[in-house]
DNA sequence: CATTTTTTTCTACATATCGTAGTCTAGATA
DNA sequence: TATCTAGACTACGATATGTAGAAAAAAATG
């Protein structure tokens, strides 16, 4: 993705991450509860295809609106540049430090260690 | 913290944490790179101070400043905000999606279980 | 086909952050 | 006291964001 996206943009992307394919009418019926104009839900699709993580198509005079860019991508995207900028890239430096800082419980830990001996066990 | 830091301000905040108290001057020596004008450099003090970062005294008409949140903390609480509102807190669902979609290499994964283990082991 | 309705695009505005720095003031100094 | 200077105060342009009205375009309807 070029940027990052507002609360609002990543509000409505799960929306498509979860239903596909939409037109701006299913989107408003998603988000309803925020009670968002018209023209301000259309504001923000656009900006979303500004940003690279929607298309759309025009038929007749309604928009289709179409993810391009999944939310593994996105997951993977976002994951990759916290650990970059934070942590030159180290998931390992990064558990490390919250361990260290006791940002994690004994329970996270143990979690993630299970986790991960489970894993190569495979 | 209160706020996020900009990149100036988190550029500054190192500073404190490999110094700990320092005057203006002190600052300006060691981020003498960036070519910030005296006040450019006194607006971001000011609002490190503002950001619950730091604390000044006067002393005359010298500020004398020293950080209020160590770069531990600020780790911590960065790391956690960011499991938090993307992983629900879960640093496993972070790794885990991280491996799923390819964005840590078998070998970042492999150092990082070993990491685990060998604490386990202490 | 003309008029009305609907859907989207364009434009705009307030608020906030951020890098930037000039100006003014109060305290230090000669 | 006159001068110097560190810091406080104020401000400005750029960008992001939530917000939405106005204008345009296209479909529907009489």
């Amino acid at each position: 993705m070029r940027r990052n996206l507002s609360d609002a943009e990543h509000y409505i992307m799960q929306q498509f991450w979860a239903h596909g394919h939409m037109l701006r009418e299913d989107v408003a019926v998603l988000v309803a509860e925020k009670n968002w104009k018209p023209t301000t839900l259309l504001t923000f699709l656009s900006r979303l295809v500004a940003k690279g993580m929607l298309t759309v198509e025009k038929h007749g005079k309604i928009n289709h609106y179409t993810p391009i860019m999944d939310e593994a991508e996105y997951k993977r995207l976002e994951g990759k540049a916290f650990l970059d900028t934070q942590y030159a890239g180290s998931a390992r430096d990064f558990i490390a430090t919250m361990v260290d800082t006791k940002g994690l419980a004994q329970k996270d830990v143990d979690d993630l260690r299970n986790w991960l001996n489970d894993l190569g066990k495979k």
